[in-house]
DNA sequence: TTTGCTTTGTAACATCTGTTACCAAGAATA
DNA sequence: TATTCTTGGTAACAGATGTTACAAAGCAAA
């Protein structure tokens, strides 16, 4: 049952019959970190609502090389499977837990129908647009704007922000994936940072200090 | 009186009641090549239906940096004015007319009200966040994985695309602007296009020989 | 303990991009 | 025509990032 966690998160967003309404269309589904819940090129049916734990969204490009998008957190959707749905279209993005996380996925006609029906879910859909769109601002920003060393600082904080943990449990080689870099990038601006004082470095573990 | 032009680019679109109260509500707006529309940080209350020209759409950081993010062609509007309006937030971009270009401005109140009156229009708008969303998932991609020399190439191309001319006006110093980086790199890169015999240079003028 | 695998550190070098400086060509104006 | 301003070309250099190669440290299994 996640009728708790729901009222937590969504309670206050949502009238009382569309919270019904998502108890009996929404099915929980409970993911382990690194599982993967949507590939790029793939049909989108449903739309999730994240209750607990940490998503985060690539994009990938032909020659299969990554980039982090953004992360979803607790109390966010995602909007591009909004949309993808209402289009019936294919995912741009890959979707990938990032910590175990528990989601409620809404079957595409029950969001199609709420929309009409009720002002809160047209209001949170608007919302999540506006976000997503902020987030994406926000990758431009650190993309066209930042050097590596403060992406990658920017980059281990967005992490600690998300786990809610300033321990970073990754290997040099995971972090320069994310950040569409080399390994030996990684570790040398990793040694910069800590040597600034920012970081703290051991194996598999990555501290922040400069939070 | 804007009813022909409105009708060619919007009337495949739109029901007959919508296309009324487009012409009663909205205001044609006539905007010169170089003009800007909207400033960062600028209170946004009319939504634009592009009728013809192009206007580009930039980003700026605190330093003033400023990067081109896309441009917006006829029978396009601008998503995120849509949820500026809608969230009564201030805009996170500067729209500045890349042509010569007719605009139908569309009050706030009216934008809120069609929403649950026509489904045409629900429809464009949500068709429009997710092309809004796809263009910006492009710049992503173009600033994360291609190198100058193609970013350079590929501005040209779109600039060409939306101004329907091959012949591109502008300086060196002014496509340095869009792209956020510096004149010497782009007369560099534009030298090495057209011993590649991508474009052909005159002063003020880029012919994009490679479409 | 020995062996092997994963992870990290570092050097050396290549390439791309940004900066400064200066000159030359083209256009505009006196 | 002479002068001035704008625009573009190029050299020389600096710094950031990417690549290759190899060694060392940490961990795990035999």
């Amino acid at each position: 049952m996640f009728k708790e966690a729901l009222e937590q998160h969504y309670g206050f967003l949502f009238e009382p019959e569309l919270m019904e309404e998502i108890l009996t269309f929404g099915s929980l589904k409970k993911v382990a970190a690194g599982q993967q819940l949507i590939e790029i090129g793939e049909l989108i049916t449903q739309m999730p609502l994240l209750l607990s734990g940490a998503i985060k969204i690539m994009r990938e490009d032909e020659k299969s090389d990554e980039l982090l998008l953004y992360f979803i957190e607790k109390g966010d959707t995602c909007a591009m499977s909004f949309s993808c749905c209402m289009g019936g279209s294919k995912s741009d993005i890959r979707a990938v837990a990032e910590t175990d996380a528990e989601i409620i996925m809404i079957p595409v006609a029950q969001m199609e129908s709420w929309m009409g029906k009720y002002k809160t879910w047209q209001q949170f859909i608007f919302d999540s647009y506006q976000a997503r769109m902020k987030e994406l601002l926000q990758t431009i920003d650190t993309l066209a704007f930042l050097r590596m060393d403060d992406r990658l600082l920017k980059h281990l904080q967005d992490k600690a922000k998300v786990t809610g943990d300033d321990h970073i449990h990754a290997t040099h080689q995971e972090i320069a994936y994310d950040l569409h870099t080399s390994r030996v990038v990684i570790s040398r601006l990793l040694k910069k940072l800590e040597n600034e004082g920012k970081i703290s470095m051991h194996r598999n573990d990555i501290t922040v200090i400069d939070l």
